[in-house]
DNA sequence: ATGAAAGCGCTAACAT
DNA sequence: ATGTTAGCGCTTTCAT
């Protein structure tokens, strides 16, 4: 890499009149800031990053700490945020806390000696599950802004992006109760985390206020085979007709299930479940989903927090903006 | 974030001796060596990342460069990366290509400017079709390795980890002949793509090499519906008994829509795809799938990245590592 | 045992 | 119009 001092060293000029030239400082002479425009170019300079962000104390660069990127709708987070920042000229540094809680202090600590300028994260599960927020403040607390996105600890001051969980499966419950559904089921295998407590409230909600119906919530843990607790549910419960699941592959495999044992998909049986169009199309029938905008929650939350770096004035309140779902009928409902 | 000069103030001595007892040199005094450390301790002091890359002239940072985060093979390469990454000290700064050439261009230029020490990626769809790769060779000679994998450009020189794309599908392909299979479809979506071409032909050979089969090749545009295009196929060809599928989606929804026409998996009809564990679940019977090992993918890219950064020496010769994929067998194969 | 000073690449206030 | 200098935070060589 080509730096002002060759620069200025080839054309026999000071450094300073180097970087004022290049930088279409009013102070330099045409002639000058021409021969040095022609050179820089022929050498491809670039500004060194790490010369500027010491410099300027500020990195343009966001850290992003996820806890399973093998998750779609983390994914599409990812996506989302990626590209938001790529558009105000961040670039995203990437940590995946695997849903532990030790991977996600080290990865705020690590970024947190000047790599970044502040994180985007959604919270890991074994963070939530021993609801452990220390980390989030000492990082705040050390002038790092942070913005939570989905799973996020409600009890951190700092900005927050969520979904309507809790409205998104009540709705989609009551819609399975017009259908004229009398025994709907919830499925979860992700019962521990915040979003996933909500989307189970808001079926119950949904159930209890028709009086006339029962709860019935099934939990699935993540080594079990999903095949065959799924398979054994309907074997045990001949009249359920519909179900409401928490989570992508339940929902899918609910479906496969259901034809496979014979049931008729849509007309005996409505599922819905969380998923993006391409996963809705992997079922067959297609899934109706409640889409959860994800890229626009990436987007949203990349937004927040390149705001609250930019703005040295006084601290705004925080902020929390809920992204609506949207229920997207398909073949699975009615 | 404190620094050495603000520990140096508050303890009376020099900024150099504050830096010294952090790194435990000789030089320093017991006593002097315990203060500074308590302080440090008391202050939660961190070396300040931008300031040790400029004086190294080093980041301990990757760039990664992925078409496409969506696609759960790269999803679990990047997986893969990071982790092994993070194992040895490094970060990983992605940026996402979306398969456009320019976007790539950009990224590459972007990270040249000293934010990273080398890059990890895989070709964007428009680099391969244009067979653009100038970009690449620029990066190299400006002195930032890069290590691709999987979708690579062969005329670059530089390490690869690529899979057996070729053998995988002939040996898949001779699977299903062995079993007795005399109409064996290939069905693609990623036909662009210089690993859907390599499955295509690995796929050709092994029919050609038994006279008595015909190839048969479907191709898939992205913007079409996956689930009408082969309910169309199965019933413009009723005789079809074995698909080999190019990726994931046209392999599970080669199944649903086989179980849904009625026919039997895999008594009448084998279907083997390229699937991770999670995936080939989705599907009912359970997909036969040949795995790419995506994570050790990453995880050997992010290591032959690493080891060329590291080593000052004289320059070693490129290296490409094959990953060899697994068949394993599961339900929707005899 | 401790400190001063230079230098990584850059910008900007301050000379000339 | 151009140059000198200081400083961002750190390490390291060279005094003292």
């Amino acid at each position: 890499m080509v730096t002002l001092k060759q620069l200025a060293k080839e054309l026999n000029v000071s450094i300073s009149t180097v970087s004022k030239a290049l930088n279409n400082s009013e102070e330099i002479g045409e002639e000058t800031v021409r021969r040095v425009k022609e050179l820089a170019q022929l050498y491809n300079y670039r500004p060194n990053k790490v010369a500027l962000s010491l410099k300027n104390n500020k990195t343009k660069t966001i850290g992003v700490i996820i806890p399973n990127i093998l998750n779609r709708f983390l994914a599409k987070v990812l996506f989302g945020i990626e590209r938001e920042a790529s558009k105000h000229g961040y670039n995203i540094i990437t940590c995946i806390s695997n849903e532990s809680l030790t991977k996600e202090k080290e990865s705020l600590q690590l970024l947190a000696n000047g790599s970044v300028d502040g994180f985007i994260l959604s919270v890991a599960e074994e963070s939530q599950i021993k609801n452990e927020v220390e980390h989030f403040r000492n990082t705040i607390t050390q002038g790092l802004p942070i913005v939570m996105f989905d799973r996020v600890a409600h009890d951190v001051l700092c900005d927050k992006v969520i979904v309507d969980d809790f409205d998104s499966t009540y709705n989609a419950t009551k819609s399975l109760i017009e259908e004229g559904r009398k025994h709907i089921v919830f499925i979860s295998n992700i019962y521990d985390l915040s979003v996933g407590k909500l989307r189970e409230h808001g079926y119950n909600k949904a159930i209890i206020e028709n009086s006339n119906l029962q709860p019935t919530v099934i939990r699935i843990k993540k080594e079990d085979d999903h095949q065959q607790e799924i398979k054994s549910l309907f074997k045990k419960n001949k009249n359920i007709d519909g179900i409401i699941a928490a989570d992508t592959s339940s929902s899918i495999i609910a479906i496969n299930t259901a034809v496979n044992l014979g049931l008729k998909v849509p007309k005996q049986l409505s599922i819905i479940g969380f998923a993006s169009k391409s996963e809705s199309d992997l079922a067959m029938p297609k899934l109706t989903t409640i889409r959860q905008h994800a890229k626009d929650i990436g987007a949203i939350a990349a937004e927040l927090l390149i705001k609250r770096i930019q703005n040295t004035g006084p601290t705004e309140d925080v902020k929390t903006k809920i992204v609506k779902t949207t229920l997207v009928k398909n073949e699975s409902t009615l």
